[in-house]
DNA sequence: GTGGTCTAGACCACT
DNA sequence: GTGGTCTAGACCACC
């Protein structure tokens, strides 16, 4: 599992959607004992503060909890995840349908295109670029 | 207009970007001249030697050209800009399914929700901007 | 009966103010006999030494009394038990009233907000625990 | 102005209830500017760091607001002031009703001892301790 | 070992 | 000069 941080945008914020993703994706459970700050820090090749401000922003969000001294837990109310998992689905479709109307894309183009791509993938081609 | 500028990526990237959409939706059309670098910098809010260097990168993708003295100019070639538009739609399209993949979304949850959006867009809804 | 410890303050003034609590509203009365060190310590999951700093402050302040042998008893004097509660009431009162000053409370706003809790407090909301 | 910080809670908690009180009690007003982070800090004592913390802590809450560059600023919406007055006056009086209801006393007595302050207060006995 | 907090000092981008 | 972020290293309390 790679981190794939970047620069540009801070890392605490890249961290924060990296492990919202991980946990909607089911890559944690619900009750799942996090990694120590430590550890999940050195994982990722951050500092530990700086993972440490991401997993504070998780648990702001309700995501994951802490219990002292026993370590982090991912929420386990499967609501809250799949409510995180819908939000972000919302996010996405709304950010790609205002990206594809400034290139003129009107819905029919638009799902001719998801077609086209879920056809290619089908038959092997990668997704990801 | 507003240029929108994030200070997170690199400036010139981001005015290729909207250079390119702008081309791409039709705010500038096939053989239209561009204000010269001064004016455009200046209308960006960004050095001239940025925009300078968006230039450049519009004009070794073929985007524009520049004929010397008389200033730069879109390319006349409608096709260049017709590929350009399909490549950046299906590059959406492409990052877009994979993220929604990466949440766990079929094509039919992706389809569904596209619809909905669409639906509140048509209601009054404003997409992002 | 929880103890509800936090480790922000010293745990032997904690202590001492729950069992001062517990004189004074009654859960123990005039003349009654403590727990042991030891008993008393386990019960409220501290060190027999932390317990024993708590009870020696109470003896300085009358409350409590050892009988050499026979062990620690509540002082049988009901007067120095209504003075503890008067004082402590009295201070909280002006503690209160001060924070509410500095919020730019007056009396009759202080007193009709009472009023609202009370009345909450009637139709089945909780206090704080 | 003293800051008062003690080390027993977290220095940027008590910050932020600090400069809470300041900003509800009128000391700051609503579009006031606030002092740069490290003027702040370092008339409050502290890290630069720690009150960063505290004012992130007061901007997720609407308090404050930050004009990249230009310093952070009183929010302009008084509502939001008076709102945060009227949670944090009623939190003490519950808080307040909860003590005195351990300790035995009921509304009435509470009410007199109210009075009692007052009339100590009109006749030049000072407030706080 | 765990999380939580604090400090010191650095860098960046913007103005 | 402003705020924002990151790192390194420290201390504490709990178990």
């Amino acid at each position: 599992m790679t981190w794939n941080l970047d620069s540009q945008r801070p890392i605490y914020v890249q961290l924060v959607e990296r492990i919202q993703y991980d946990i909607v994706s089911g890559h944690f459970h619900p009750g799942d004992r996090l990694p120590s700050v430590r550890d999940f820090a050195s994982e990722a090749g951050v500092n530990p503060n700086t993972m440490q401000k991401a997993l504070a922003e998780l648990e702001r969000s309700g995501l994951v909890s802490t219990q002292c001294t026993a370590g982090r837990f991912i929420t386990d109310d499967p609501s809250v995840i799949t409510g995180l998992r819908n939000t972000l689905a919302k996010q996405h479709v709304q950010v790609f349908i205002e990206k594809m109307r400034k290139l003129g894309c009107g819905r029919d183009e638009i799902l001719e295109l998801i077609d086209i791509v879920f056809e290619e993938a089908a038959h092997g081609h990668s997704f990801g670029m």
